[in-house]
DNA sequence: TTTTCCCTCACGAATTTGCGGGATGGAATG
DNA sequence: CATTCCATCCCGCAAATTCGTGAGGGAAAA
C-alpha cells in the first residue's frame, strides 16, 4: 500500500481526491493538507510518503517554491503537480524545480490515479497539452541555428575543448599534431566569429553544436 | 469521423489496431500499410488523413526518416509514433523530426486510442517513461548542481568570459585591475574544478550558472 | 582536369594564461 | 574582538594561446 500525501486548498476537491485514492486499491491517503506550511509542520522527516499530489495556487508559500522544501523533507517521494495552471513559465519552473509529473485538474480522476501509478513505476505522467508545450520549447532551441557548418574534426575538437582539455591534450586524443589542432581551432574561430577558446566554447554551446 | 492511417509491418498488430480503431466510435482506419514507401505510393496529396500511427522499425525507409516525407504528403495530419524503441537517441530524433506524440507498443490499446484523441485536441500524448526521458534531457542542468556558490563578481566575470572577452577586457568592463580578474578566475577554477577558461565556461553553462 | 574542401603539418612572435607566491581593507559573523 | 569571507591589488615565470603565413596530399565536385 503506497502512501499518498495531498496538498490542496480546495476542500471539496481534496475530499474527492482522497476518496478516490483510498478507493483505488493500492493507494492510501492518510495525509492531506491545505498548504505547504501545514504539510511541513504536520509531518516529520520519518513520515512515510511515496507520492505527493501538489496544487500550485496555495495560500502562503507557492507550490513551485515548496517543491524544494518537500524534496528535502521527503527525498524519496515522487511529486505530482496537479493544478489549473497551464502557462508555460509556471510549468517549466515546476518541472525544473523537480516535479516528477504534471497533470491538470481538468484531467479525469482516473487519469490522475493512473498517473500516480506511472510515477511509482518511474514514469513521468504529463498532461498531453503540457507535453506539447514542453516539446515546443524543446524544439524551439534547435532550429534557430544559422546554418553554421562545422567539419567533423572541428566538432570533435570543440567537444574536447568543452571538456577542459588544452590543445596539446586534444592533439594526443585525436592522434594528430599540435599544429593540426591549432589549425582546426583557427577555422572554428572564423566560423563562429570569435577570437579565443572560451568564446568559441560558449558560442558553440549556445548554438547547440556541442 | 476522423481518418487514421496505419503504418506498421507486423500484420497481427496492424489488424488488432485497425479493429480497435474502427470500433472506437469516432475514428476510422481505412488506410493501413506495412512501410513508408507503400504509404506514399498508395496515397495521393488529396487523401484525407487526420492521424498517422507510425511504427519505427520498418522494412525499407526507417520511420524517423519517413516523418518529414509524411509531413510533406499530409501537412495537417498528426503523427503518433508507436513503437518498441525507448532509447533516447531514437526518441529525441523522432520528436525533433516532428512527431506529435510517442507511445510504446507496451501501452494498452485504450491508452493508444486516448492518445489519438488527445492529439486531435492539440495535445502530445507521451508514454510516461518517454516523458521522463525528455524531462531528464530537458533539465539535465538542474540535478547535477552540487551547491556551487559563486560570488557576484565571479558570476559577472564568468558571464563576460562567455561573451568571449579576455581578462584584460573584463578588467576594463568591470573597472578593476587585471590582477583582480585573474584572482576571480582562479577562484572560479577552484569552485568548478577546472584549470582553464574554456573548461570553466563549458562547466558553468552546463550547470546553468550563466 | 582543374578547382575546391578538408585534414594535415610547420615556424615564429607577440600576447595571454596559469599558478606559485604574496598583500590590504571592509563587512559580516560568531 | 577574532575570524572568515569577499573584493581588490601586485610580481614573476613557465606554459599556452593567438595569429600571420606558409605547404602537401587526398577526395569530391565542377
Amino acid at each position: 500500500m503506497k502512501q499518498v500525501c495531498l496538498i490542496e486548498d480546495h476542500q471539496d476537491y481534496r475530499r474527492a481526491l482522497k476518496h478516490a485514492i483510498d478507493g483505488s486499491g493500492n493507494l492510501a491517503c492518510k495525509l492531506a493538507f491545505s498548504s505547504i506550511e501545514a504539510c511541513l509542520e504536520g509531518t516529520g522527516p520519518g513520515t512515510g510518503v511515496d507520492v505527493i499530489l501538489l496544487d500550485l495556487g496555495l495560500p502562503g508559500m507557492h507550490g513551485v517554491a515548496g517543491i524544494p522544501e518537500l524534496r528535502k523533507r521527503f527525498p524519496d517521494a515522487k511529486i505530482l503537480v496537479l493544478t489549473v495552471y497551464d502557462h508555460k513559465p509556471v510549468v517549466l519552473e515546476a518541472l525544473a524545480a523537480g516535479a516528477n509529473g504534471y497533470l491538470l485538474k481538468a484531467d479525469h480522476i482516473d487519469t490522475i490515479l493512473r498517473g500516480i501509478n506511472e510515477m511509482l513505476e518511474g514514469g513521468a505522467p504529463l498532461n498531453s497539452h503540457i507535453a506539447r508545450m514542453i516539446l515546443a520549447t524543446f524544439n524551439a532551441v534547435a532550429p534557430a541555428r544559422p546554418d553554421i557548418e562545422l567539419t567533423e574534426r572541428e566538432r570533435e575538437t570543440l567537444a574536447l575543448l568543452g571538456k577542459g582539455l588544452i590543445k596539446k591534450e586534444i592533439a594526443d586524443a585525436l592522434g594528430v599534431s599540435y599544429h593540426t589542432v591549432d589549425t582546426h581551432v583557427r577555422n572554428i574561430y572564423g566560423k563562429l566569429q570569435v577570437h579565443n577558446l572560451s568564446g568559441a566554447v560558449a558560442k558553440a554551446m549556445q548554438l547547440g553544436l556541442i
